[in-house]
Order: structure tokens, then C-alpha cells, then sequence
DNA sequence: TCTGAAAATGAGTATGCTTATCAAAAGATG
DNA sequence: CATCTTTTGATAAGCATACTCATTTTCAGA
């Protein structure tokens, strides 16, 4: 498979680890974001890449370095900000505990969150392709009326996850 | 003016720092909330109430200890947690920083927030009617797909704020 | 209006996520 | 191979937030 077609994989429900063709392909935008500041694609940053596609949902650092013996948790916290900085990967902000990462936009198709208030769990959801769009041309007006230069739309769903209903 | 007419001042662009009648209905309301949870409207919980409505944008807790000289840190760290379960106040948490706290939604008409990543300021702005329904709709078929027991929804958007913009 | 139990306060301290440090290791350059 | 630059990782430090507990305030009941 050439790179660049873009053929969709889903290999989970409701949202592929990524959409890129092969795993290849990730890998090789990852260098390619990260050259792009100057970075270097280390093993390291290899491996959060790796664990990050694998999960299919956003991760907390402590699931990142369980997941990998050779990382070190310093240097996750580290690399992550360079990902972030480079645009591979994207911090997950929620009210509690820790911040969950997954990866960014291109490697992923784009979606939003359900976020559990209780037990902190992050899942994906996808909105209708009519209402994502609306949404987005009623977003660039909302910020052109206020001078804002805008990047990107967060929008979470907060309430209780189907095992946290059943516990309490 | 009688209690619950809901007259709507608006004090400020875009938004009014609360949409009910009166200032005096505010604290009653808050009042009632606290009441709910077996909480008691202390003169602390008040000063925080007061000076959340008059910023009408999200502050920091920083920010609302600096405003009254009688507010104590640890106070006000505790009683917005007391706040914000008895949803008198929301706790919006931006990447970066300290987190910030508003009034909530009876007190304070539905809206969502342009992020800047540059300095963290939070500005609030509203959807066109029809958008907000249609996204709300979606949000609903979402969550029930998936098990999810929604209870509110939070769209940001990220950018750069016409300050930065010009600094930078 | 007293009175006492329960709740709230606030200054200080502890917790714990995140980031800075810095010597060692790895990689680039030529 | 020699040298310079970047990255790593164990450790320490920083910092927002939560906890502690003696004191103060609140409020229901006498
Ligand atoms: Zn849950
Ligand atoms: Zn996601
Ligand atoms: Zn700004
Ligand atoms: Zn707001």
C-alpha cells in the first residue's frame, strides 16, 4: 500500500486507533511532525506513539508507562510535551487526576469525548457529519466577531459511564 | 420586583454576568441550592457569589482571593468545591494553570468559551439558537448509543485571543 | 435570649502531579 | 574517530490543591 491513500481501517468500535492506511504511515508523519520543529523521532517517542495508536482511547501517563517497561516516567512526561508541541499528540484536559493523551487529528479521525465525572474514563464519540459542520462555520463566526484566531473545537459530554450507573 | 419574574439585565458584552432578576435573587437561589445539600449560605460562600457575578467571566481562584481582602485561600478552595456540587458554580479547566470557576448555568445563561493557549484567558460566547439544539439533540442520541447518562456539555474553543495575537 | 452541638473557618502542612536539573548516554557531523 | 548537540532518566524542586485541627460561627432547642 503506497502511502498517502488514505484508506480507512476501523479497527474497533466506534473509532479506529487511527485512520491511516498502515502503521507505517504513522510512524512516518510522526518523524515527519516532529522534523518539522527540529526533533528527533527517538525510540522513546517511538513507543508512546506505538502505545498510544494501540489503545483506540486517551491514556493517563501512568497507563502509558505501565504499558512499556523501557519508559521512563520523566522522560513521557517530557516527550509528551514535545508531541504535543508537534502536533502528534493531544492533552486531554479533565477536572481530575491526570491528563490523558491520545494522538492528534491527522492520525486520528476527528471526534469528541464522553467523560465520566466519577471514575475520570475518557470515550470516544463522533457527531453527525451535518451537525459537526454547523457547528464548525457557527464556531469560525462566534470567533471572528471577537477578533479570535481560533485552532480547534473541544467538545466533551460529562456525565456517568455505564459501569459507574451500575455501581452507585 | 418580585422573586423568579426572571427579568433579564445584561450588564456587559457578550454576556450578563447572571440572567435573573435581581442580585437579591441570586443569593436566594444560591441559598436554596445550598440548602438542597444540607450546606449552609455563609458570609465566605456569599463574598465568593458576589464577586463571581460581577467579574462576569471565569476567574481563578487567585484572581477571586485578590478581589476581597476577607477571603481566605483555603476557604475558597473548599467552598467552591461546596459551590460547585450544589451547582452554584462551574469549575472550567483549561489546560494550563489554575482552573477557573464561573456561576452556573441558572445563573448565568448557557454559553461556552474561546480559550486562548497563549495566556489562558477565557472569554464566554454564545451558539445561534438552531445550532445549539441540533448539537444538543446529537449529544443525546450519542449518549444514549453508548450508555452514557449525560448531565452537561462543554464546548471550548481554542485560539489565540486578539491580545496575543498582537503580542506575538 | 441562653446554650450546646454541629458546621465552617483559616493558617499551616501535606499530598501528589508535573516540571526542572544535570550528569551520562546516544546521535549527528564531518 | 573526535567533537559537538540532543536526548535520556533518576532525582529534586515547584506548585496547585486538599487536608488538619484548634478556634470561631451558626442555629436549633430549651
Ligand atoms: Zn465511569
Ligand atoms: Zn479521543
Ligand atoms: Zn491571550
Ligand atoms: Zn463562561
Amino acid at each position: 500500500m503506497t502511502i498517502g491513500t488514505g484508506t480507512v481501517f476501523h479497527l474497533r468500535s466506534p473509532l479506529a486507533s487511527y485512520h491511516l492506511g498502515v502503521k507505517q504511515d504513522v510512524h512516518q508523519l510522526a518523524a515527519q511532525r516532529l522534523r518539522r520543529i527540529s526533533q528527533r523521532y527517538t525510540a522513546g517517542r517511538r513507543r508512546i506513539v506505538e502505545v498510544l495508536a494501540a489503545a483506540g482511547h486517551p491514556l493517563t501517563i501512568p497507563e502509558i508507562v505501565g504499558s512499556d517497561s523501557d519508559l521512563a516516567t520523566s522522560s513521557v512526561y517530557r516527550n509528551l510535551v514535545t508531541l504535543e508541541h508537534a502536533g502528534v499528540a493531544t492533552r486531554i484536559v479533565t477536572s481530575q487526576e491526570h491528563a490523558r493523551f491520545e494522538l492528534s487529528e491527522p492520525f486520528n479521525r476527528h471526534h469528541h469525548h464522553l467523560v465520566c465525572v466519577d471514575c475520570g474514563k475518557v470515550d470516544d464519540f463522533i457527531l453527525p457529519k451535518g451537525v459537526e459542520e454547523s457547528l464548525d462555520s457557527a464556531l469560525r463566526r462566534a470567533a471572528q466577531k471577537e477578533g479570535f484566531a481560533p485552532t480547534d473545537h473541544r467538545l466533551d459530554l460529562t456525565g456517568t459511564c455505564p459501569d459507574c450507573q451500575a455501581a452507585g
